[in-house]
DNA sequence: CGTATTTGACCACA
DNA sequence: TGTGGTCAAATACG
């Protein structure tokens, strides 16, 4: 392809998230296609993959074009002093929350804490795992509140983790997550997953970590696994109420399986925030789900010539 | 009635 | 002292 070339000069933010929405325009092309004529043969690709992947794409190229150089790393480089800090003070210590403990976290070394970022136009981004909102504020760089979101299973798994939500711009909308510690509540969760036979959901999950998931701290693999083991539900937001029903797909949970898994279940009925529906009976799309088939980092876009499906 | 969210207050850090 | 992170009582919701 004379396309390649091209890539592989590509350089610039610019340039790639032109490309990536010319990725997503193939995608679209292609699933118009299948939808028109579902049972032409040979389809390699499922409509739900192609979904995905376009949903990903657009994602990708908003987030680039809403990455100034500039703001972003003195946004970054303030959460990282700042924000990550807490994670470090709560997770720790193991113990639940204590009224003793101090309200905010203590200096730390908040640059070796994982964090991790994400933008997303979708402010109910399924991230794999199940939080319960403690707090809000309003940030005064911003004209838009932060919320403040810890892992429901921080009092039953003392789990750590946390994660920042917060409006960082408005047309198009782009949300940004911020994470801060490690999910310990889902790291038995990964081998159930296992046992289970469950892998199609692993790679289902991790997907969506490879929706523009910015990492900028360390141990990947430990991280990684988290996402890769959570299952959950998505959290009301403020200022939207976007359903995720796009999420069912990766719900193929077999009955066993416990922890947050059967929390998920449990909460989602009740759960006057969650828009968890429950998971469709047929997991085909999932067992058709092909992971190569989605982009991981934009560096490599051309990598995806080859699932250019004929339609340029 | 149990659980999740909201929100004002408290507190630590820069 | 200002800012932002967290707590916890009040409130909302199913």
């Amino acid at each position: 392809m004379a396309k390649t070339n091209t890539l592989n000069s590509m350089n610039t933010s610019h340039e790639k998230a032109v490309q990536a929405i010319l990725y997503g325009q193939s995608c679209a092309k292609r699933l118009k296609l299948q939808l028109d004529h579902p049972i032409a043969g040979g389809r390699s690709v499922s409509n739900y993959d192609l979904a995905k992947s376009i949903v990903h794409c657009f994602s990708s190229a908003i987030s680039i074009f809403s990455d100034k150089p500039k703001s972003e790393d003195n946004l970054f480089s303030d959460l990282s002093s700042r924000d990550s800090s807490s994670s470090s003070s709560s997770s720790p210590s193991p113990s639940l929350p204590q009224r003793s403990h101090s309200k905010k976290r203590k200096n730390n070394n908040t640059n070796s804490s994982e964090n991790w970022r994400h933008d997303s136009p979708d402010p109910n981004y399924y991230d794999g795992f199940l939080w319960r909102k403690y707090g809000q504020k309003t940030i005064k760089q911003s004209k838009h509140q932060r919320s403040y979101y810890r892992c429901s299973y921080n009092i039953d798994h003392a789990c750590g983790a946390r994660k920042h939500e917060q409006k960082i711009k408005d047309n198009p909308p782009v949300y940004r997550t911020t994470y801060f510690g490690h999910h310990t509540c889902n790291i038995n969760h990964k081998v159930h997953n296992q046992d289970a036979g469950l892998t199609t959901v692993g790679e289902s999950v991790n997907d969506l970590e490879n929706s523009r998931m910015i990492w900028f701290g360390k141990d990947l693999d430990q991280e990684k696994e988290s996402h890769t083991s959570g299952l959950s539900i998505s959290v009301k937001h403020e200022e939207g109420s976007i359903k995720e029903e796009t999420m069912d797909q990766y719900r193929g949970i077999t009955s066993h399986d416990k922890d947050c898994q059967n929390v998920i279940k449990e909460n989602h009925q009740p759960s006057p925030s969650g828009s968890y529906t429950p998971p469709s009976s047929s997991g085909s799309e999932i067992d058709m789900f092909d992971s190569d088939l989605l982009v991981e980092d934009l560096d490599l876009w051309d990598r995806y010539d080859m699932y250019n499906f004929g339609l340029r």
